[in-house]
DNA sequence: AACAGCCACAACCGCCTTAGT
DNA sequence: GACTAAGGCGGTTGTGGCTGT
């Protein structure tokens, strides 16, 4: 997408910018599979290609990794990314970690582009008076400690929400998990079945 | 057919955290 | 403990393609 280019860097070599091609595509999963994916510095340098190592690294992740999933997110996978994003705010990793081949820039992306706006309208649908719905009083206290501080909000999780405990470590457990995708009943676990739109199969 | 506007998404940027020395 | 490099993450940008006029 982005154009061609190439930038001089301070070390005065050229690094190459933009998209990638099929030729450096190959030439780097070439690479990974023999060094492994990490190192990343050295795997940009082994591999001949005048990129940097964070631009590997995220070409991999995010295209080239195996098992990973494009396109057609589903319905369940929407409502998923749905729920998490209201338990776990934009953390995109986390998210991406609770579904099987997606990627945290494939979520943000579909957040950012599907997901936002549906939201954004619902929200206004709800409460057309209010200016700001983001900024409107969480529904309830758990809501109120996840937008003052997530991440002691997700570990003293048990306390905050008296209607909501859980095993902390079951629940921030992101290693990917196997086997059927729709199995995901583990997120009705841990989250209200409440009025979170589309949730009823409205999409 | 030509143009403008919008959309989707790959890729980059900057900041923060972690690991190594 | 201090410093540095590398990795990880979320935000943002830029471009190609699609759609409407």
């Amino acid at each position: 997408m982005a154009p061609q280019s190439q930038t001089e860097s301070p070390t005065r070599k050229f690094i190459n910018r933009g998209a990638w091609t099929p030729e450096e595509d190959r030439k780097l999963a070439q690479c990974i599979e023999v060094h492994g994916a990490k190192r990343w510095k050295s795997i940009a340098i082994k591999s001949g290609l005048n990129r940097c190592g964070k631009s590997c690294r995220l070409r991999w992740l995010n295209y080239l990794r195996p098992n990973i999933k494009r396109g057609n997110i589903s319905l369940e996978e929407e409502d998923l990314i749905l729920r998490l994003h209201k338990l776990l705010g934009n953390r995109w990793s986390l998210i991406a970690g609770r579904l099987p081949g997606r990627t945290d820039n494939e979520i943000k992306n579909y957040w950012n582009s599907h997901l936002c706006k549906k939201v954004n309208s619902e929200e206004k649908k709800k409460k057309p008076n209010t200016s700001t719905p983001q900024e409107s009083t969480p529904r309830n206290t758990w809501d109120s400690a996840l937008a003052e501080n997530p991440e002691e909000a997700i570990n003293g999780i048990g306390t905050v929400n008296s209607e909501v405990s859980f095993d902390v470590n079951e629940f921030l457990d992101f290693s990917p998990k196997e086997g059927p995708f729709h199995e995901l009943d583990w997120v009705n676990k841990y989250l209200e079945l409440d009025e979170l739109p589309g949730s009823s199969g409205e999409f």
